[in-house]
DNA sequence: CCAGTGCTGCTACCC
DNA sequence: GCAGCACTGG
């Protein structure tokens, strides 16, 4: 039964047999912080600790996840299945559900995700007013979510004149009162948003010290991964609940602190010993992951660094290969090189697709990639980006849900109140939405009884606004006596959004049903993934949680063919492969052009290419284009400074070669501006000029033939108007007569 | 009321 | 390059 910890080494025994105290791991990259925490968690198992009072907080669900299936390998299914395991957001949104009466909420709140803070706020931007050039709803929720992170509620706001002045100084002195209703909103739709779990949760312990003591009394040992990702919310939460017995264990990196944009705070592992000034403090410094090569270029990189923890990562691993750099001429080219080259590994050494990665700063960067890769048949899979839960029709779907489990949430209601279209128009909704936030109703609650007021809306749209209101309370009856499926089923039926979308006939459509049926799986796996579960339902609401803070990494692949990742830098924490090709290595991209105005923003880029290059077993691959397309605009690149920063010993520089041989650059433009452009650069010519400077059209007339972008071949008909104002009327073979104005159609004029 | 079209602004990362 | 929004004519 023990001799998993013969497995350790002497440094990664001593944190998991240190019961006791706080403890903090410094655990360098690939070091075996994982293993730590799992033998640690066994081995409190062993000693006779509940498993009901061992909290560990992970960073993604997926981590949890895994966790937990080692775990039981070692001390049984059952006795794993009590441990407190998962997410700050999902732990604590579990724990706000049990205790939502202290804080007025009821504990079927909604989770808004971004979409819908961002949704809220636009709406309530526009009803105070304001200008929204100047208010962007973006950056608005950004601070408000920053404010909320370092515990600043609506009323510390306004009790601190320096906030309140930055405002000003910004020249958006409305900001708190956006704040303020945004935070009411919420409230009244009973619903938080990411940050509020987490602010919520501090509210909960701070204001009610029975609450706190049953859970500092509940959870006698507490594991905290990737400690150096805290935020100041999380780190308050933590300290709180560990006040009693402070046994307390932190695993963490300082070099591998990425998120200091969502407010992850460094300095929480960097004072872990002002705080627990009796703390134990265990360094991992030996490195299973990669080759001697990755290690030692790794670690002259993260050198350039001022603020940082000392260590030195060693491994004892092979040498290994030299880290690849290549220097290609534009992006697509980029992603030719890196197709190529997984070919040629894949086939000379016999590897699966799964043990390559292709890494990037931004989501923007896949496009070149996928292309490259579809081209050359390898499958692959990408991470992040637009995300299966993000997507418009299964947000729709989610909607219905939503409201069923709580018919207050107003951002669900607005979403679905006229999709499928049912004839309630803007006007209406304007109009029965001024009210409710008058009269402090919920749109809900306000069609309840649209009859006892006067909106001035006339009967017909009252009626629509009731059949709607009765199609949710059937849901919701249904819902009580049926599982998650049945009742998704049922909705997908009586909305008949499928058919919608099927008649439409368009691709995009027609993927959007396949996502629907994807979602319908999705709920199929999650109640067979339950089936444990003492009770047989499986209801609405669990599911909606679940899905509420799910994120890419968690689908399971488990049983699909093996397949190349894509994914961010950020995404790819914690995970390693034997191949992996960071790209993108340019300057203003990698490190981001926003990055570049303090020291600490530039530290925590380079600690992001620390985590790039550590995530790599046996061979990395940089490369960098000399010239890429952003916002659909073509620019000339920098190689990143970083490559720089490795030292030479550990590298092979390829540069140039590609220039002498390859005119990628002039064929790409020529795919993308299909028609030649004269006397003007290509490199600075903006896709709108182009536009805007179409000169065909003072040639179309009856008879002629076009091939037009979207409707494809067509004859036209007959024309009208002169000079910019001039229409057509066109036959295409697909899509029927239309009217073009041909200043702005895209097309091209068929020569006989 | 609503579908279709053109325009705008954006993108850095995520629970 | 694209999504989301505002505007317009039916």
């Amino acid at each position: 039964m023990k001799d998993y910890l013969s497995q350790l080494n002497d440094s990664q025994k001593l944190p998991t047999i240190h019961k006791d105290g706080p403890v903090m791991v410094i655990a360098g990259a690939g070091s075996g912080k994982t293993r730590v925490l799992t033998y640690r968690i066994a081995y409190l198992m062993e000693m006779g600790v509940d498993p009901f009072s061992i909290l560990a907080l992970t960073f993604t669900n997926k981590a949890a996840r895994e966790m937990k299936e080692r775990i039981a390998s070692i001390v049984g299914q059952s006795e794993a299945k009590s441990l407190w395991m998962g997410t700050f957001h999902s732990i604590f949104a579990r724990i706000l559900r049990t205790e939502a009466e202290y804080l007025g909420y009821s504990s079927n709140f909604s989770i808004y995700d971004t979409q819908d803070s961002e949704r809220l706020i636009s709406s309530i931007i526009k009803e105070l007013k304001l200008d929204k050039d100047l208010y962007k709803y973006k950056s608005i929720r950004n601070r408000i979510s920053s404010l909320k992170n370092n515990l600043v509620t609506v009323k510390a706001y306004f009790n601190n004149p320096e906030l309140i002045q930055f405002d000003k100084e910004s020249r958006k002195p409305m900001f708190g009162k956006i704040y303020q209703t945004y935070v009411e909103r919420c409230f009244k739709a009973s619903a938080m948003d990411f940050d509020d779990l987490l602010l919520k949760t501090n509210e909960l312990l701070n204001k009610y010290p029975t609450v706190l003591a049953k859970y500092q009394q509940r959870f006698k040992y507490i594991h905290v991964d990737e400690y150096q990702d805290t935020n100041h919310s999380q780190y308050l939460i933590v300290k709180s609940l560990a006040d009693k017995f402070e046994n307390i264990c932190v695993v963490g990196d300082d070099a591998q602190s990425i998120y200091g944009f969502r407010g992850a705070n460094i300095e929480n592992i960097l004072s872990f010993q002002k705080d627990y000034p009796s703390a134990s403090v265990y360094r991992l410094e030996q490195n299973y992951r990669s080759t001697q090569n990755i290690v030692n270029a790794a670690n002259s990189v993260i050198k350039n660094n001022l603020n940082k923890l000392e260590k030195e990562v060693w491994t004892e691993n092979e040498i290994g290969e030299k880290i690849e750099i290549k220097e290609t001429i534009s992006d697509s080219e980029e992603g030719r090189y890196v197709a190529s080259s997984i070919f040629d590994a894949k086939h000379n050494f016999q590897l699966n697709n799964n043990q390559f990665a292709v890494l990037y700063r931004t989501n923007a960067q896949s496009r070149s990639i996928e292309d490259a890769l579809r081209r050359k048949n390898i499958p692959f899979q990408i991470f992040g980006g637009l995300s299966f839960y993000q997507r418009k029709e299964i947000k729709d779907v989610l909607a219905y849900l939503r409201i069923i489990v709580n018919p207050n949430d107003e951002e669900s209601l607005k979403r679905i109140i006229n999709y499928p279209a049912r004839g309630i128009g803007q006007t209406t909704l304007d109009k029965i939405q001024i009210f409710s936030n008058q009269n402090n109703l919920t749109l809900f609650q306000l069609i309840e009884k649209i009859n006892q007021y006067d909106l001035n809306i006339n009967n017909g749209t009252k009626q629509k606004l009731l059949d709607f209101l009765n199609m949710i309370k059937h849901f919701q009856i249904l819902n009580e006596n049926n599982n998650a499926l049945e009742t998704l089923n049922e909705v997908l039926k009586r909305i008949g959004i499928v058919n919608l979308l099927r008649n439409d006939g368009t691709p995009e459509s027609i993927s959007r049903v396949e996502n629907i049926e994807e979602l319908l799986n999705g709920v199929q796996d999650f109640i067979d993934g339950q089936e444990d579960l003492v009770e047989s339902k499986i209801t609405l609401a669990d599911f909606l949680e679940d899905v509420a803070l799910i994120t890419d990494l968690d689908k399971n692949t488990n049983n699909e063919e093996p397949k190349v990742s894509l994914m961010t830098i950020h995404l790819a924490k914690g995970l390693e492969f034997p191949h992996v090709y960071i790209v993108g290595m340019e300057e203003d991209l990698f490190p981001s052009a926003l990055s570049l105005t303090t020291r600490s923003d530039l530290e925590e880029e380079r600690r992001l290419f620390y985590v790039a290059l550590t995530r790599g077993m046996k061979k990395i691959n940089l490369s960098y284009s000399k010239t890429r397309y952003r916002w659909g605009k073509l620019n000339d690149c920098e190689p990143s400074r970083f490559i720089d920063e490795i030292d030479e010993k550990y590298v092979n520089y390829n540069r140039n070669k590609s220039l002498m041989f390859n005119s990628d650059a002039v064929s790409t433009n020529k795919l993308r501006f299909k028609k030649p452009v004269l006397k003007k650069s290509l490199k600075n010519l903006k896709i709108s000029e182009y536009k805007s400077s179409n000169l065909d059209y003072i040639d179309i007339n009856e008879g002629d033939f076009i091939i037009h972008n979207r409707f494809g071949k067509g004859e036209v008909l007959r024309t009208e108007g002169f000079g910019g104002d001039k229409k057509a009327e066109v036959k295409f073979g697909n899509s029927g007569l239309k009217k073009i104005l041909l200043k702005f159609a895209k097309y091209e004029k068929v020569i006989s």
